[in-house]
DNA sequence: TTGTACGCGTTATCAA
DNA sequence: TTGATAACGCGTACAA
């Protein structure tokens, strides 16, 4: 019942707190025997040492806040385990936290984690990817830099630099509209997404771009915008789907969008890619799971969590290290353009 | 750099420790007037108490450790999406643990956990399905749980009562081949999991009962095992296409081997489920994401997770609590069967 | 090689 | 209503 502590260790080898310590840490050299005799004693007890208690004195606690929009989509589960792997081999431990989108919650967790000690904090998503955020939200994240390191996966906060990690999803939507282009494609619609969103819009203006750029018209009844969900991508594709002009293929804001929109096509007994292309974005383990399999973009999910990680453990060494680091998307095709 | 502390607060508010502590739980009365000074303080500095400090005290950290095989099958975020919903409520925290499934990550996480002063252990996957677990690591959680409470989901401890909650996979799996059978399949071949995991021997077992109440033979060469994952039931399914007598239906293990058998089948040019149905397991994202849907069972995944998190909390209150909960499971019917 | 005593940042007890 | 001061469990100078 109550736990054992060093004391209780010592009292039993009829040696001081200290020399246990010394055996515990391996910080000081200790007689053998009375080492060997502390250590019996130890395991006997199967005694473990009280981590609040030494992260109290070393002001260490190994533990790195890790936070999340969604633990649903598997985007982010993909990152964290990048991150934990990276994690484990520097001798850090992540904290996860799901803020379910949720500004208030965000803010909550911020503070829980910053009380335990967190020594370095992954962010991703909420809002570090909000167009318009409360500056006292952006503040609030400032401050906290000021004192623990904080790396941004796929985001940032305008006017503030700060150390982030992202793929180029600027570039990437470009490679996937070329390729819908190439493939014939001269009416491409866009789906899902937020206009709240950082990482709609900046999609979107590649998107223009690269319609302009092979001189087709950039025309605005074609991109819906709705959330990020499988629901959305059929709700939306239905609308089009009973329209007129229908475009002939569809870029989608992730792959859930771009799922959604395949059911819906599908149940209208149109073909893909034949009669309508769809492309996603993420390279979930969705995205090859559906059938026809998805073309999409790979975001290197876990390599983005793992380099965070990598660049986050630098940082809480106090290394120099630069502020950006962009990784380079990678097109998909597979069966769906 | 240096943080701010308690000591801090009540120099520059000329009180002493005890009365911004005070203040800080609201733990005794405290005139209006300091007590505004001192918030007034705290407030400029935004001081944060140490929460290591805090529970050192206390004793209480408001940590609930969770280990999970496998942060990127989505059945298990399902499931910690829901404790972590229900831990709110209630006041707790978790702390997310990926044992990628290995038995000695599992052990250093339980430690880690254990020295952080958790109060309260979900433990999902690894040797809790473990048919052949060695008794050292059966005696590690057994210890554990003589000071810490600990929650099994979808698990056991041979020869060891603990607390459980779990979905009915003997009656899911009668579920879904007694729907298999009325579809008139006379031979349904079994996809998947592993010889060595509790769960797979459960369901083989009702798969075999099932088989058996209805008049049909058992037959074991139609019996596949293997793993968890989507290549699996590819792999698996791509055998059976080339066999003489090839089952009519498939019940998989999980939504995984089921959507990596439905890979097969289609690109063999067969359709689902007029040429061969297949069943899932799990009811996660995928099942409703494939075309064509799948049929499969749910486990209502969040609320094991959230009714684990419950009983845990009582558990924590010392109530008093039966020992097992059962889930049912849920036939759910889709286009693939 | 070992022990004493203090500090880490809080909370809680007991006086005042 | 407030202030000393002793825990909490551990690490570590400093001394022996």
């Amino acid at each position: 019942m109550e736990s054992i502590t060093v004391y209780d260790i010592a009292r039993e080898a009829n040696v001081s707190v200290a020399t246990v310590s010394r055996v515990l840490n391996d910080t000081a050299p200790v007689r053998t025997s009375t080492r060997q005799k502390i250590m019996a004693i130890i395991e006997k007890h199967n005694f473990q040492p009280n981590a609040l208690a030494r992260s109290l004195v070393n002001k260490k606690t190994g533990m790195i806040g890790v936070l999340f929009p969604d633990s649903s989509n598997m985007f982010f589960p993909e990152v964290f385990g990048g991150a934990e792997r990276a994690a484990q081999k520097l001798g850090f431990t992540l904290f996860l936290c799901n803020t379910f989108s949720n500004f208030s919650r965000e803010s909550e967790y911020l503070n829980l984690l910053c009380e335990r000690q967190v020594e370095g904090l992954l962010f991703m998503g909420g809002r570090i990817n909000s167009r318009h955020c409360p500056e006292q939200l952006v503040q609030e994240v400032v401050d906290i830099q000021k004192r623990i390191p904080i790396v941004l996966i796929n985001g940032s906060l305008p006017g503030h630099p700060c150390h982030r990690v992202k793929t180029d999803e600027y570039a990437g939507t470009q490679l996937i509209m070329q390729h819908l282009i190439d493939r014939g494609h001269r009416s491409i619609g866009f789906l899902g997404g937020n206009a709240e969103t950082t990482t709609t819009m900046e999609k979107l203006q590649a998107y223009k771009s690269t319609l302009g750029a092979n001189g087709l018209p950039f025309r605005k009844q074609i991109v819906r915008l709705g959330d990020f969900s499988m629901e959305c991508g059929r709700k939306l594709m239905e609308q089009f789907l009973t329209m007129p002009n229908c475009p002939t293929a569809f870029l989608c804001i992730n792959d859930y969008v771009a799922i959604g929109a395949m059911k819906s096509v599908i149940s209208h007994g149109l073909r893909i890619p034949e009669d309508i292309a769809i492309a996603g974005f993420d390279d979930s383990q969705l995205a090859s799971a559906m059938n026809p399999e998805l073309t999409t973009i790979s975001q290197h999910s876990e390599e983005l969590g793992s380099q965070a990680m990598a660049l986050l453990s630098r940082l809480i060494e106090k290394e120099k290290v630069k502020k950006l680091t962009v990784l380079e998307p990678k097109l998909i095709v597979r069966q769906s353009t």
